[in-house]
DNA sequence: CCCATTCTGTAGCGATCACTATTGATGTCG
DNA sequence: CGACATCAATAGTGATCGCTACAGAATGGG
């Protein structure tokens, strides 16, 4: 019942694959050079993941999976803003980093909506937390501003593909930080009319 | 010396080759698709346009001159901030149009850097005459607020890919312009320490 | 050992890629 | 009209696409 055992490392391989899409995109990204990327053969690839479509799905939730964990660690800081703050700073090292590809996938990739979704609601619950603890204004428009930050995020990744280096993507993230709205105030001052 | 004129319109070919590339993108628009919106069969194509290549080209300095067009409209605002705000609006509206793929091919494509860094470029020179004129307060950063502004633009061609309606670019447009430096005061107050 | 089972590599499937040789149609000239 | 120049359409180039049939290699159970 038991047979000839797999040659290949399957979550090495996986990761191969991630740093292909990653690179390349879906549609760039060919089975040729998967399999190359990967050291595994075509009959191989398709017996352990499938066809081209379930492979890019394994592997771009790993990549999720990743950048997810990143949030969640970002998230715990006391406040929103420096939450978020952190979030645009790890996200300009990832990507930046030499050792993968410039941008982020998730960003990229045009069939990734779903997951773009799922950033924006993490982004717009930090957000509502920041309110909920009082150090986010009540007035704040917390959805837009986590449509802003994802906009924001793409831009950064978009940067990077470009050529953008770490220290770009951190002015763009320390602008983009200016339409945080400010702490409110212990003792909210009336502004007097004129 | 003369021959048989050309059957087809070749100013209306490249408008439908501009749509495809900014539907679909360089490398996912082929030669096929090509031809079907354009009406013209293979041939005809690479003797008009070169090969996909230039055709490319062609097509996306199209689309560019047509968007400097409107930016530079909106450059004339008098203060830098209005010219901003009208840029990002025109932008918002470009982006969502229902005649036109959504987003924006000048942003999407990789491979059309050296139309963004021109892009840069213009709202650097726009941001830098608002300094000249007194409307941009002497400090700001513009170079940074220039890269963050092509990353907002960025962004919010994304948007409008994954569906955003004009309204969320809106929404992510005005939320950017928070960002924007104030404009100076004409006597400047100095802060008193506490 | 033999057999069943599962993996591996080669080789190739039909479809599509960007692109073009060839042929015939259509225009302007003398 | 005939000569010539240019365009248009069919058909097909080799290369690559995603994917798989096939045969040999490596395991565990009897």
């Amino acid at each position: 019942m038991a047979g000839r055992p797999r040659s290949f490392d399957r979550d090495a391989a996986l990761a191969a694959a991630v740093e292909q899409f990653w690179r390349e995109g879906y549609e760039a990204t060919s089975i040729a050079t998967l399999t190359s990327a990967m050291g595994v053969s075509p009959p191989s690839l398709y017996a352990a993941f499938g066809d081209k479509n379930r492979l890019f799905e394994e592997a771009s939730a790993a990549y999720f999976r990743l950048t997810c964990e990143g949030l969640d660690r970002a998230a715990e800081l006391p406040t929103a803003r420096e939450a978020i703050v952190r979030m645009l700073d790890d996200t300009a090292h990832a990507h930046t980093r030499a050792a993968t590809p410039p941008g982020c996938l998730m960003l990229t990739e045009p069939r990734l909506t779903a997951q773009r979704e799922e950033l924006h609601q993490r982004l717009l619950d930090r957000l509502d937390r920041g309110v909920k603890d009082g150090d986010v204004p009540p007035g704040a428009r917390t959805d837009r501003l986590a449509s802003f930050l994802v906009a924001v995020l793409r831009g950064m990744s978009g940067c990077a593909r470009d050529g953008g280096t770490l220290e770009d993507l951190q002015e763009i993230a320390e602008t983009a930080m200016a339409a945080f709205p400010a702490q409110p105030e212990k003792a909210v001052r009336r502004p007097t009319s004129p």
